[in-house]
DNA sequence: TAGATTGTTAATCGATTAACAATC
DNA sequence: TAGATTGTTAATCGATTAACAATC
């Protein structure tokens, strides 16, 4: 069950392709590209490209199979098995410690970890805040494949080097560094201030 | 002071360019763009390409002169005017209303908002919290023209509107959906979930 | 057959990178 | 002059869009 490459865009769309497909009435069997991309504003080429790559052919006149496109699209996301940890509980860490929207992609979030927890906490959701000593006994109990970098600039290197320690090779950094880093972690910078000036930027030019 | 377009990535880069400028000894008077992408990591047709656009032509064989350079990149990013508010003041509207890095493109986020406040609070770095039906007459009071949604994706149609209503067109939205909006609105959706999908993606594939 | 729908190949667009001529 | 550095023009690359031939 090997998995296609695909670009971000296309990721983007798998669970817009799935919701729509969802909302339709039981009873459809087929349905066409046309008619995905009217449905959520895309183009009719596009939907048929990336159902092409994530779901295999359809046919001509009919379109696809309604049941096959949701198990194919599902199957894509399905987390073959591994979740993510945050570094840092601050306001930050538990934001998205508690974020729903992860699990539209099939990626659990399991726990934060803070310097200054001295003992187990619960978040608003209730989900685990542990002291940070414990990162790497967590990742040995439990598969863990993503590490999520909430602390400041300053920690942010301390934070990846236990992160790469506990067997993590792939981080999600929101502090504004450049981290050292091992050629064989990849890290993934969330750059939010640059989002928002890219917003003015753009109003301010009209 | 007009203000030319650029794209997103050089705009990124201008904090970068910045941070390096000042950190070079206070006596050096010219810099050349090859230094400068050495000094960063960067390609020097990009950074000659950038500053072109930015701070305008160098001289061959000396470069650019730095304090020069320093000044039309701060002027770029100084804010002509205005801040930013945030509607929702849960851990998210909270994160952000604290968050610093904002600072770095010369943005100021003044205030959140929230349904359940019902008195003027304090975040923990003591900006303002407010009752949301006093967001209009903020943004009467105060120059304000972006918008951050920070609220749960059944409340933010609503956050979209109030936001339109106080006279702000152009909004930052962090709830999953689509939003309907007036023709000269702009809304910017920051798709956390999606990046951190991207990443696992990524790692999946090797 | 005719027409709706498919998949593919070529064109476009924005950003980066490479090659190169211009200049102090 | 020679060489370092510039700015520009062309090539590349990834994603989207347009045009079109194939098929049930």
């Amino acid at each position: 069950m090997k998995k296609p490459e695909i670009s971000r865009p296309t990721l983007g769309r798998i669970p817009l392709y799935l919701k729509y497909l969802r909302s339709l009435p039981p009873n459809t069997e087929s349905i066409s590209a046309t008619a995905i991309a009217a449905g959520l504003g895309l183009g009719d080429v596009q939907v048929r490209k990336d159902l092409g790559i994530l779901c295999g052919s359809g046919k001509p006149k009919t379109g696809y199979v309604r049941l096959e496109l949701i198990e194919s699209l599902e199957s894509y996301l399905e987390c073959k098995n591994g979740g993510a940890v945050i570094v840092g509980g601050g306001q930050l860490g538990k934001a998205l410690l508690d974020y729903r929207g992860f699990e539209t992609f099939g990626i659990s979030v399991l726990a934060a970890f803070d310097k200054r927890t001295a003992k187990a906490e619960s978040s608003a959701k209730g989900k685990p805040i542990l002291p940070v000593e414990t990162l790497p006994s967590f990742c040995e109990n439990y598969e863990v494949n993503l590490g999520i970098i909430a602390v400041p600039a300053e920690s942010a290197q301390e934070a990846c080097n236990l992160l790469y320690d506990s067997g993590i090779r792939a981080m999600w950094c929101f502090a504004p560094c450049q981290l050292y880093k091992p050629a064989d972690a990849v890290i993934q910078y969330e750059n939010l201030a640059l989002s928002l000036a890219h917003l003015k930027m753009q109003v301010n030019q009209l």
